[in-house]
DNA sequence: CCAAAAGTGTTTGTGCTACACCCATGT
DNA sequence: ACATGGGTGTAGCACAAACACTTTTGG
């Protein structure tokens, strides 16, 4: 064990993808890329890479999600590690598979050489995709479906204010079924998560919602569902 | 990314390290393995080794524990990838935790001309150990905590025919907490996970107890406490 | 008969579910 | 005035927690 660097090792490296969820329109979306390379030329990845000699995992991840699209400080989680001998056709690459949360901010993502595109999919809705990423995106919602039960993660993919209605619908998108508005409400109030910001959204033709943002903005186990 | 084998990857290697739990004399224990080599002579380490570059990484774990204890047919599961650049003396390995259970059975151990001894430890009375072994195991125990009580897994630790009290007995000694012992049957019953083998076990002055075994000895997600 | 563990019900309170109407606003 | 989403209460039921005594056995 750790007898290091014996030659028959040296093909196997190290990788990390990031599955990145945001809600925008309505839905549960992931940030993806428009590779070039053969033979996946216009498939979609996660954004990842490899990582170097001098780096830990964690801060690789970070990294090349910053890199290749722009987007930072992001609740950022390990997920799962994928190692198939035959997952990637270019070689022995084991990834680790990071699972990141973002309010949607409508900021311009950012583009590379190495990459014709950065874009929001809906989960719902996935091109096609390269190496396992597929794979990676369904454990990554349901790890999100199970965090949003047990936890305040919810935090982490809305903006400081916002509405009752809005959190409820987060929930409603990700767990994919309908919840009863005052049961939600009188649950959420039991647990004081939220405070009042004092202000108000007003909307088009009917009455003004409060608004709210969370006492505690980090990770709290909780049962919330 | 993934442009295969630039020359600064080599030195990254993956290996695998498995922390296994069984009961044994009412406590929660794990096996371990007495190193050789410096500077971690004197220290105990988990099972494990680095991947081929043929192999994927669950059966390297697998084959690892089995070459390096013995042990095999066993609940087995990964856990974190514990990537901190300086985590190992002797060079960058990255190294896939896994997490496993078994019930204890009294087997001798093997031993190999690697390692001096392999045993088991209360997880509460951990001897001096390599590299972040001891972060692993605090992982893996509070995984099985919280698997404990959301899912059936108590079914790997237990051998074929048990009491209901030696069930008990796991639910305390893993929680760290006593039980009612009218409410724990009341639940259990109720979720069907049992059924009667019809025998009996006797003891040295009281009255025998009723043996069970689990009607489905599979992973299941359920509300167990 | 004594010690030790097995086995068994009831009561009380809490929390989940189901359900429907009035309010405030802009057009 | 009307259309739209905002906001609020109650009753019934099921589940969780607290609680102690009788039974069976071997020595």
């Amino acid at each position: 064990m750790r007898k290091v660097v014996k030659k028959k090792y040296k093909f196997v490296v190290i990788a990390t993808d990031v599955v990145i969820f945001t809600l925008k329109e309505g839905q549960l979306q992931v940030l993806l890329i428009k590779m070039k390379k053969a033979p996946y030329e216009k498939y979609w990845a996660l954004p990842g890479g490899m990582i170097k000699a001098k780096e830990s995992i964690n801060e690789a991840a970070k990294k090349h999600l910053f890199n290749k699209t722009g987007v930072k400080n992001v609740y950022l989680e390990q997920l799962y590690t994928f190692g198939r001998a035959d997952r990637d056709p270019f070689g022995r690459v084991v990834s680790v598979a990071y699972f990141a949360l973002m309010p949607f901010n409508g900021l311009k993502l950012k583009t590379t050489r190495e990459y014709s595109e950065v874009n929001w999919f809906p989960v719902e809705r996935l091109p096609l995709l390269a190496y396992d990423h597929r794979e990676m995106i369904t454990l990554a919602k349901k790890r999100l479906q199970a965090k949003l039960s047990y936890t305040n993660i919810v935090y982490s993919l809305l903006s400081k204010e916002f509405t009752l209605s809005d959190l409820q619908k987060v929930y409603e998108m990700i767990l994919g079924k309908k919840l009863d508005k005052r049961n939600f409400c009188k649950k959420i109030f039991a647990l004081k998560l939220l405070k009042k910001t004092g202000a108000e959204r007003r909307g088009k033709a009917f009455r003004p919602a409060k608004l709210y943002e969370f006492v505690r903005r980090q990770l709290e186990v909780i049962q919330i569902l």
